[in-house]
DNA sequence: GGGTTTATTGAATGATCATTCAAGTATATA
DNA sequence: TATATACTTGAATGATCATTCAATAAACCC
């Protein structure tokens, strides 16, 4: 008896996660969203219920993805080689709308104010260090890094080191490229201690 | 003849710069500044043009006030000991309204929508970065620092491990201090080579 | 102290914001 | 093919957005 949708609801949350991730929370209005997913208010809201709704699964894809990608390079390239690899792919992947972090562009964006998404995103970027710390673990199990710093402590210090490499990437006038194999060199030396 | 202006300018532009560093340049509305800044909006007008004027100008404080922080620090410290209590400094100083940068969250906010704020803020970052470098120069100069690398360089790594150290510091369940620290104590090290 | 000049006030403007909903339309089963 | 069921449409809602402006109030010079 039911009418189907005619669109394809990965997809829409696909075009919205490259919407919103190019301009921002404030930034993307209900018209922008209609235009690009080709939607009109009545089925944006049976389909997503509201905008933050929207929003929040578009994070959740985002990571998703960013996930998948890492995995991929891992299989090529193993542990310690995907993280290098990952910090050469977030300025020079092309199919990517912006080189900033989404999680980065949500957190500085919304913190100020206590927007429930807030919480998301760091519950995101956690999720992500402790996805990193796991391939330094395994990195310095088969012995492509020294064990003078735990897992944990590197991750936080390469997650914080990528966000300061996509938001350099913003910049325009940053060979951010050059920035990612600096980075990555210092994978291979012993970390100073603080 | 004509009657004074009841407030002072400086003091305003310093207010707007805190309401508009926390909540960032959508998060604000004329509200927000109305009451933040005590003026109503022909006040308003008049003495600052419009909310995207306003803005430019809490930008042009924010570098302002950070390079007099920096200078104050050059003195007690020295060169390469600026660099270092910086980067402390930006995540211990409690009397900033958020950890985050206010260059970085304007730029993140506004350069996937082409704003004409987002070049000001790229210009502020060069001119930090090239402040950066000029302490790096001298801290080499000094000896304090070896010269395996160009000033510009260090300057260049430095800024983006700062951003993302004050990104970092935004997420709240990450020791920001001991992370500025690790990062301090990077610069006593000779630097990778990519 | 009167007259001029400028600051202040706050209501009004028109645009845009996210969201709602009633009316219309298409599809799949029976 | 009739009917039930869901999807689609787009106008309407009320709130809030940045901004304007005419009216009012205050301060300075002569």
């Amino acid at each position: 008896m039911p009418r189907t949708a005619s669109f394809d609801r990965d997809v829409l949350i696909a075009n919205a996660r490259e919407i919103f991730w190019k301009k921002g929370w404030a930034g993307t209005s209900m018209k922008d969203l209609e235009k690009g997913l080709g939607l009109h208010p009545g089925s944006f809201y049976a389909a997503f219920g509201s905008k933050d709704a929207l929003y929040e699964l578009a994070l959740d894809r985002y990571v998703e993805e960013g996930q998948a990608r890492l995995d991929q390079l891992v299989q090529t390239h193993g542990a310690l080689g995907a993280l290098k690899a990952y910090l050469r792919s977030v300025v020079e992947d092309s199919t990517m709308p912006i080189r900033a972090c989404m999680l980065s562009k949500t957190l500085l964006e919304l913190s100020g104010q206590d927007n429930p998404l807030t919480a998301k995103a760091r519950q995101h970027m956690a999720t992500m260090e402790a996805r990193f710390a796991a391939l330094f673990a395994q990195a310095q199990r088969e012995g492509g890094i020294n064990t003078d710093v735990s897992p944990e402590k590197r991750a936080r210090r390469f997650q914080s080191d990528l966000m300061g490499l996509r938001v350099s990437a913003e910049r325009g006038d940053v060979d951010a490229l050059e920035l990612a194999d600096e980075i990555a060199a210092d994978l291979d030396r012993p970390q100073a201690q603080a």
